[in-house]
DNA sequence: AAGTTCTTATTAC
DNA sequence: CTAACGGTAATAAGAACTT
């Protein structure tokens, strides 16, 4: 088996555009030409979520992924809003990895890696040109295009963030290649924000120290950006240098399982609270189950089993104060009854300990065996 | 002193 | 007038603890 890590690699990134509210677009052809936002329900204004997908019409009007619902409302009341239809995006995106897989291997390629419902990365390294990379890309949007009418944008480059970066600087509809030799041109003259890792609380602290451009980082020596930042600070170092070795891999193993459930209105009513609590957990189990019976499909991710050690408690309270207590066992542990046990223990100590309204209450389970 | 556990921070989709 | 801010998961770091 030839090692594509040891030589220079071809990685493709493919991204839906907009795709949950793409989907929507489609199914509803009266949409098209307006502002579409899908996530969660804006209530006149008053709602608590927060966008999860917005149309480049929407946009405009200066609302994106992430922002809260109720400012997106008053940004454009008139958009229409969708609740979010993950069954349906779900089987769509089954549908595209699909096509996307079956593509990659007549095309010769060897390992994809589905990051999410919408996007996924393919080590093309056997290809050996970036002629027949390009080729591919073509044939995969139009495929996706024909067979499901959603537009998407490819990336290529010589590793993943490169790939992942061209990705966003073609979308929508598009398609980028930066080859090696065109890396340093490439990543110079963007912005701090652009490169994967870096977000808005580390730029913030960049900019502190002028640094704004990716050409700026490059005056950070690395022992420098170590000392600020710790082990992501080396990798910032490297990408800025658009240097990345993280292979494609196909198989991931899940490492925690959880739940987290905003109130409508920030409560302290005991009733309301173990209640929200007690479906959290049933869901939570309910997820164990799947994960340890359930057959591997295109994508699926396994731990393999039910056994957990460690219950998490969230607690966020009135002002987005947020806490956790968890609990680790000597023992893996499979059982119902422990897991409602503890976990009401730990949630009636944030009780207990402060008499703040509550936000939020959420369950986790780590250290799978 | 080393290993574990607990908690918080940050990022990403 | 500023805040507004879901759900899920991974990773890292440092404090707190146990052995």
């Amino acid at each position: 088996m030839l090692k594509y890590s040891n030589m220079q690699r071809i990685i493709l990134h493919i991204d839906m555009d907009y795709f949950f509210a793409q989907i929507e677009e489609r199914e509803n052809p009266q949409f098209r030409g307006k502002p579409v936002v899908v996530g969660a329900d804006p209530k006149g204004g008053r709602g608590r979520g927060v966008v999860s997908t917005a149309n480049y019409i929407a946009r405009k009007f200066g609302i994106h992924s992430a922002l809260p619902i109720s400012k997106a409302y008053k940004l454009c009341p008139e958009a229409i809003f969708l609740p979010v239809n993950m069954q349906l995006y779900q089987k769509v995106s089954e549908n595209i990895m699909s096509y996307i897989s079956k593509l990659l291997s007549q095309f010769g390629g060897h390992d994809m890696e589905i990051v999410s419902l919408d996007e996924a990365y393919l080590d093309i390294s056997s290809l050996r040109n970036y002629k027949k990379a390009e080729n591919l890309a073509k044939k995969l949007k139009k495929e996706i295009l024909e067979k499901e009418k959603l537009t998407s944008t490819v990336g290529i480059g010589p590793n993943k963030v490169i790939a992942k970066m061209a990705t966003d600087k073609a979308k929508p509809n598009g398609l980028l290649v930066i080859k090696a030799n065109q890396v340093k041109k490439f990543l110079e003259p963007l912005d701090i924000e652009d490169l994967p890792g870096i977000g808005p609380k580390t730029a913030e602290r960049l900019r502190e120290v002028r640094i704004n451009k990716i050409k700026d980082l490059k005056n950070l020596s690395k022992s420098k950006l170590r000392e600020m930042f710790g082990k992501v600070g080396e990798t910032i170092y490297e990408r800025a240098r658009g240097i990345d070795e993280t292979p494609v891999t196909s198989e991931e193993t899940i490492k925690s399982i959880g739940k987290e459930h905003t109130f409508e209105k920030d409560t302290r009513d005991p009733e309301i609270i173990f209640e929200t609590f007690e479906k959290i957990i049933k869901d939570v189990w309910q997820e164990i189950l799947e994960n340890k019976l359930g057959a591997r499909e295109a994508g699926g991710r396994r731990a393999g089993c039910s056994l957990f050690r460690t219950i998490t408690v969230i607690c966020r309270y009135q002002g987005f104060e947020t806490h956790t207590k968890s609990k680790t066992f000597k023992e893996p542990t499979n059982n119902l009854e422990i897991l409602k046990k503890e976990a009401k223990k730990l949630l009636l100590k944030f009780l207990i300990e402060k008499p703040k309204l509550i936000r939020l209450i959420g369950l986790r389970i780590s250290s799978l065996q």
